[in-house]
DNA sequence: TCGTGCACACTACCATACAAGCTCTGCCAT
DNA sequence: ATGGCAGAGCTTGTATGGTAGTGTGCACGA
């Protein structure tokens, strides 16, 4: 069992054109791959993935929504840059979402969505081992989506995701981030054990911990590396 | 001081073709104008409009993001009916995020900020007596974009109003909102107050009560015409 | 009368052509 | 040498044509 992939684990993104472009774009915005602030032209992005402009544009628009890029009018699009603003928003939308989330799932838990959440932390281990940081956030991904769909409100998780690829892309600007893995397993494992426990504030508690160590590590890339974040002076090209 | 016009208060949709497009077929779903279930043609949508099928689609794919639409390929776009998890998924975000805002907006409130909501609440009065429903929703809208805006957080109000146009497509359903009106203002009134007095505990109670009033009021109105509720057997015509 | 299959009309999807606007470069005048 | 203007080459925005797929209704046969 593999979680690679459609790392979004959203309605099964379609199969035409847009969204495999839609996916592709993405993620290499998330991934860091397309820095932040490079100038994308639709032409280009076209070419690239061999397709036309229709569907390119439309995958644009779609993440100019989801402020991943920007688009400026007979200028250009670029990716957006890390602002501290957005990631306190995405934060602020995250961690209200999935905590209100999981003092709801305490009391509907049962033990095989448990025994699921284990069974992804134990790939989590396997994955820290191995110093595949692109597998642990695919399983990531899968874990806070597997604790938002204990409660009924697993369809939020769309909104939870979008601000969670702002927080990651973040994230990823750290060069740290295998010596963090464990550490962030362990408070998983905190999460899930509390809330096998059925101690709602445990678990709240754990899981606030958990994403405030997230957003604190941004912090400290920010504080060590400014120049990553906010506007950039020029558009830098790709 | 007129708060009509584009409802939702966010960053100046453009005045390109497709934000006029998306705004009006936006606004014609949001107020039922445009049934849900029926069903929709880019076409028809372009020559109604007077524009190409181009801003048509893009809006209908952003739209569908927003899932206010469903584009089936090859097949059709229809309005999405209006669908009980849906309504529930919106409350729970909208709420949360409400609520989480609020807690943090009493400690940072000032004078200016306090005055500008009694001033839309005295608006709201306004409204209530003239029977103006339209007018009263985007008062609404102006409200709680206030609220948020008090806190650090009022970026997140993209968010809240993209679940709050689901609940206000559902209470739109209602037969008797001018008579719910006044009670609605009165729980304005006393969030503001709240507010005022500093009492975070309160200020939350009050909001959530007045938030879950609305949700109450969709599920009146579901037990009472439940027809108008969850997929439609056949796609109606417009 | 009822069931079956085929043709037609309609859909969204994608490709492409054209239009409008911005930016930057290089020439020209001062 | 420097300021300004003109034009070329980009950009995204819009319009339109063709394609593939779906659903429907009608005709035909049992």
């Amino acid at each position: 069992m593999t979680y690679v992939g459609s790392s979004r684990l959203l309605p099964a993104a379609p199969r035409n054109a847009r969204g495999q472009a839609l996916e592709i774009i993405r993620q290499k915005i998330i991934t860091l791959e397309l820095a932040p602030g490079s100038q994308l032209s639709e032409n280009e992005l076209a070419g690239q993935l061999g397709l036309s402009r229709t569907p390119i544009r439309e995958s644009l628009i779609l993440l100019a929504e989801e402020q991943l890029v920007s688009v400026v009018p007979q200028v250009g699009t670029l990716v957006s840059p890390i602002v501290e603003a957005e990631i306190a928003t995405s934060q602020f939308v995250r961690e209200s979402l999935e905590l209100a989330a999981l003092s709801e799932a305490v009391d509907v838990v049962d033990a095989g969505q448990l025994a699921d959440l284990n069974a992804v932390i134990a790939e989590q281990r396997v994955a820290d081992e191995r110093d595949d940081t692109e597998l642990f956030f695919a399983l990531d991904e899968h874990f806070h989506f597997a604790l938002m769909n204990i409660s009924q409100h697993g369809s939020a998780w769309r909104t939870v995701s979008q601000a969670k690829a702002h927080l990651d892309r973040a994230r990823r600007l750290s060069l740290s981030l295998t010596q963090q893995m464990s550490t962030l397993i362990d408070q998983h494992q905190s999460i899930v054990d509390a809330l096998a426990g059925g101690d709602s504030r445990a678990a709240t508690d754990a899981l606030r911990r958990h994403l405030r160590k997230v957003f604190d590590d941004i912090a400290l890339i920010r504080a060590d590396r400014p120049e990553l974040f906010d506007p950039p002076a020029s558009s830098r090209r790709r």
